[in-house]
DNA sequence: CTGCAAGTTGAAGTCCGCTTCAACTCAAGG
DNA sequence: CCTTGAGTTGAAGCGGACTTCAACTTGCAG
């Protein structure tokens, strides 16, 4: 158990589940070698690859992002501590303006709400495009324009 | 267009789609009554109940948890400011602490991720139980076992 | 060599927050 | 009255991140 681990014992370092590791590899962010019986070998290095998904994942970011970013990571050499450094940087922005975002939400919330009023437009709190909304799946908060139903409104 | 608001009209002052609307309504966010046509006509109370669902998303709440929120405001009466004042002030807690945690995850992305450690359990950015994770949609982050899989690991 | 835990696959299911669709009906101006 | 835009319904679809299942195969300890 020293080279390579096994998809359960990657689980267990990792506390992702199987399916998990899977469907991440689906996804093609991590990679695994096979055993002559087609069971999943994982680099070391790959630990730390989930390491960076599931924080990736915390500070919002999805997985195709995810992909993306780790795509960037150099092919031939295993990543260096720099490699690392350089994708939480961007990470880093992006969880700076998450927290200026909040923290504004909760100043207006104490104003806004607070007070009553919760007028809306007029109101900073409603504001669907800056968005804490890296984190809403499936669903846009808003589109553009509403063009969705048979008849919006006029 | 004085006493109550149609379905368009509501959606146009909220910036929320139709059928988002209707989609609350279903799970009892929100209510209408009906002209003799069958067709909505909301209260501009309503207007209040849904910037209030809106910011509330925002925070990172789900529909469910909302609703049960909204279903403590007085039945009998019109919500006053107090009302909301005391909804939006639990929010306020959900909000810093999660303010809390992203500005940990933050600051440790500077000594753990940045240094190249990476080293998971060990570091406070791997926490999965205490979790920023309001936001994640249909997926729980981890369940408290792992008890998923044929054959998870040892 | 046996037995059992751990691993494999593809397909389907789940949850959330909506949107889209088809097939109507309503409401109001010309 | 007719047209047209706004509204109605239930059912189905979507996107993201997984999980669950069934039906097998591997790998290793005893």
């Amino acid at each position: 158990m020293h080279e390579s681990l096994t998809i359960g014992q990657l689980s267990t370092r990792s506390g992702v589940a199987p399916s998990a590791l899977r469907y991440y590899e689906r996804l093609g962010l991590i990679r695994a070698e096979r055993t002559g019986g087609n069971q999943r070998r994982y680099a070391r290095t790959e630990l730390r690859r989930v390491a960076f998904i599931r924080i990736s994942q915390q500070v919002g970011i999805s997985l195709e992002e995810i992909r993306e970013a780790l795509d960037s990571l150099p092919a031939s050499r295993t990543p260096s501590a720099e490699d690392w450094a350089r994708l939480s940087a961007a990470w880093r922005e992006r969880l700076t303006e998450k927290i200026r975002l909040m923290t504004k939400l909760r100043d207006d919330l104490d104003g806004c709400i607070g007070c009553g009023c919760l007028s809306l437009r007029r109101c900073t709190l409603y504001n669907p495009d800056d968005s804490l909304s890296g984190e809403g799946s499936g669903a846009r908060l808003m589109l553009p324009r509403p063009a969705a139903d048979p008849a919006p409104a006029a």
